[in-house]
RNA sequence: GCUGGGGUCGCCUAGUUCGGUAGGGCGCAAGGUUGCUAACCUUGUGCGCGAAAGCGCACGGGAGUUCAAAUCUCCCCCUCAGCGCCA
């Protein structure tokens, strides 16, 4: 959520940003609504406020003199007509107020000054690359040929027990991905990331916390009057402190989760449809920062090496590029994505996105941290380490040798064996 | 699900019987003082409006009664304990 004080100084700040962030809809006019509220609600409230010192003064007053037996009349009519002004204006500052907040829900965070302008992903600029890049569409069995040649990637099973986009995996593949799990979870806990077992269910204030509700909820399966299955742990993880005054000196703090991810991938019709690129429930291992403001870039760094490990670790081929205005998430300042070389599509592939989200989280789930002697928003980062099924297909494909699977070295432990026989 | 206890500032707590300015302690911050690793004093320490002085709001949430609600009434939420059910 934006601070409604920077609409009120600096609309014309919100408007260039809502502009290279080539929003949809018409947030100019959203923008002059919520000027136009906030007017009202300043003078509205102002009244209300005077009204209100007046009544608070004649209280005593009227108590005084009920005490001393003298007759009170005059003021107790001149309360009730107060109390009756201000009930009105009451009802009129708070539909003002909720009038407002509804509106800044809607609206994204500022891009920070150093994100590249640009409309679509076509314009995100690449960062950094790292590996070389061994195998191609020619070399390799896709993933999803691999699965059915072994049988060890089950589609027709998970649409019958569920629906499209659900699978079941079995035996090494089913164990691969469980070693996965575990070897992202040791690397980020022995660099500092505190390991947490989250609910995979969380309720409405908490996925308006971190901005999924209101606007996202067509994403989102629902499974109760007021309970949601989490599209990601950042939600949880984020939220956990919502609320919440934290210490600076434990600034910052550093969480990681696996957790499965569930999104209905609404509007993803006919995209990824083989394989396990794009399933309505995926595992993700999540890391989330709570910063301190004047250090959250550098986290973001940080943060964004973290994730880039693992595929070192792995030994897959990477590349980073940073998210343009245009192509930014809702809630994100600034984004990097990390993309993991698939050979069969001889492209790289979305594996993590790192989001510095400043105060706008924060703002959203009141999480403060106090410094001297006043309280202050902090600054929330989310970042992927890694998507565990992408992951999977990466290695899966890039390992591939001879109808082997090889299994990195650093996973060999998690996984008990060295190579998967495919043949 | 049932019965009972509880929810007051970052933390702890007074106030609720009997309606009339929400007080204290700890922690933290700034300043001051003192002959010692410490103590003490003053001020500040939730949110909003305002240039400021100041004013208002805030006692889990909402509604009601009242001139006036932390306090009385009703509904709801959370939590703890016991019972019931249960992997």
């Amino acid at each position: 959520m934006l601070d409604i004080r920077l609409i009120r100084d600096n609309i014309e700040k919100v408007e260039e940003s809502l502009r290279i962030r080539h929003y949809e809809g018409d947030a100019t006019d959203a923008l002059a609504r919520i000027k136009d509220h906030d007017l009202s609600w300043r003078k509205v409230k102002k009244e209300d406020d005077e009204l209100r010192a007046e009544r608070n003064k004649l209280g005593p007053e009227i108590a005084k003199a009920k005490k001393a037996g003298e007759p009170a009349d005059d003021l107790l009519k001149r309360s009730t007509e107060i109390s009756n002004k201000i009930k009105n204006l009451t009802l009129e500052t708070n539909t003002l107020e909720e009038k407002i907040k509804d509106e800044l829900l809607y609206l994204p965070n500022i891009p920070d000054d150093s994100v590249p302008h640009g409309k679509t992903e076509a314009d995100n600029p690449e960062i950094r690359k790292w590996g070389e890049i061994k195998k191609t569409s020619k070399d390799v069995l896709s993933h999803f040929d691999l699965g059915q040649k072994t049988g060890l990637i089950d589609h027709e099973r998970g649409v019958k027990l569920a629906c499209h986009r659900f699978c079941v995996l079995y035996g090494d593949i089913a164990k691969l991905e469980r070693a996965l799990i575990n070897f992202m979870l040791s690397v980020q806990t022995s660099r500092g990331y505190l390991e947490v077992a989250p609910p995979y269910i969380v309720n409405t204030k908490t996925m308006t916390g971190t901005g999924q509700l209101p606007k996202f909820a067509s994403d989102l399966y629902k499974c109760d009057e007021d309970l949601w299955l989490i599209p990601t742990a950042e939600v949880p993880l984020t939220n956990l402190y919502s609320g919440e005054v934290l210490e600076e000196k434990n600034l910052p703090i550093k969480l990681a989760a696996y957790t499965p991810c569930f999104r209905k991938e609404a509007g993803a019709y006919g995209k990824d449809i083989k394989g396990l690129i794009r399933q309505h429930q995926f595992d993700k291992v999540e890391l989330v920062k709570f910063s301190h403001p004047n250090t959250s870039f550098q986290e973001l760094e940080a943060l964004t090496k973290d994730a880039e490990r693992i595929l070192e670790l792995l030994e897959i081929p990477y590349r980073v590029i940073e998210l343009c205005t245009g192509d930014l998430g809702f809630g994100a300042a600034k984004t990097y994505d990390i993309e993991a070389w698939i050979p069969s599509q001889d492209r790289y592939r979305e594996i993590s996105s790192c989001s510095n989200c400043t105060d706008f989280q924060a703002r959203r789930a009141n999480i403060k941290f106090r410094t001297g002697d006043h309280l202050e928003y902090v600054h929330t980062l989310n970042g992927s380490g890694l998507a565990v099924g992408r992951t999977l297909i990466a290695l899966l494909e890039n390992h591939q040798e001879d109808g082997q699977i090889l299994i990195p070295k650093v996973l060999q432990d998690f996984m008990g064996k060295e190579l998967i026989d495919i043949r």
